[in-house]
DNA sequence: GTCTTTATTTAGAATAATTCTAAATCTTGA
DNA sequence: TCAAGATTTAGAATTATTCTAAATAAAGAC
């Protein structure tokens, strides 16, 4: 593996790569020094542009590759969640989405009256037009495929 | 337009639908009823199926027509934005995201300390492993297509 | 009522992000 | 040095969604 700079963060991305079974490899490191200097919220083709300039033969593949591998050992986030088909709901009221992870369901829960905005640490100069609150884990039915397991 | 049974939400339906400049149509009748009947979360391909039940001519596209109609005119609610882009994120601090609606970008919003999750009025049988607070506006940068404008 | 305009529906093609596949290459540990 | 397994690669396949163009239906003007 050839490396060159950017080598600040080497050391706890070979860890946290190793703690979840992935290998440390150049490819890796390079696309996360590519979301590391530029932190505006990347697609997975902009991750790709930029990663090509300094290594010009990655692969689309490879980007995804990378970018799941790091999602999996905590060093980057996912902003937008699965690209899975939209989900319409009836329910207007003010309520959020809780996803089971193991029978993929969604479930209504309600929101205190407690208003929301406040909560967030936001220059007022933000002004949101709409909120949205989801969570996922496991779900309580005991008929879910979970159940039981830990 | 041919009207049988589940007439109860027809008014509001008409109503909600004109103020936005829809057509009040046998399609969008049957698909808001398909929504409201069965409050499960469905996607648009199930609830095509179930349309297809009592309307079998009605088409996928028109399913799209439909639901994107009583989104517009606040009957139904999306569960899930967009499919466009993943974005990836390198902030590793608890932080939602908002997103401009004008210029599309994504602006990491501190959270306070305050936990989110007591906020929600929910059985202590759900255990959220992960919550996501998304908020989507006009963003205050000058710059920004909307900005001036209203 | 008939006409005209405009909206809607339809089937199928097109699109876009992502995932899959299979072969080549690299790493690791025996 | 070898064998096993992980990773990378290019390109094909998939999937949800959007677009297109023609046919149909609805609403308002006369």
């Amino acid at each position: 593996m050839e490396l060159t700079k950017d080598s600040r963060f080497d050391a706890e991305l070979n860890e946290k790569l190793a703690t979840s079974g992935f290998r440390f490899t150049a490819q890796r490191r390079h696309v996360y020094n590519v979301l590391v200097n530029k932190r505006d919220h990347p697609t997975a083709e902009e991750v790709f542009i930029r990663a090509k300039t300094e290594m010009p033969d990655i692969s689309m593949a490879t980007v995804y590759n990378c970018l799941d591998a790091l999602v999996k050992c905590g060093l980057v986030k996912q902003v937008t969640h699965d690209r899975s088909a939209k989900r319409y709901c009836s329910n207007m009221s003010e309520h959020c989405h809780y996803y089971c992870t193991d029978c993929n369901r969604v479930f209504d829960i309600d929101l205190k009256a407690r208003p929301l905005v406040p909560e967030a640490d936001m220059p007022s100069s933000f002004k949101p037009e709409e909120i949205d609150v989801s969570m996922r884990g496991h779900c309580p039915d005991p008929e879910c495929a979970h159940h039981g397991k830990e």
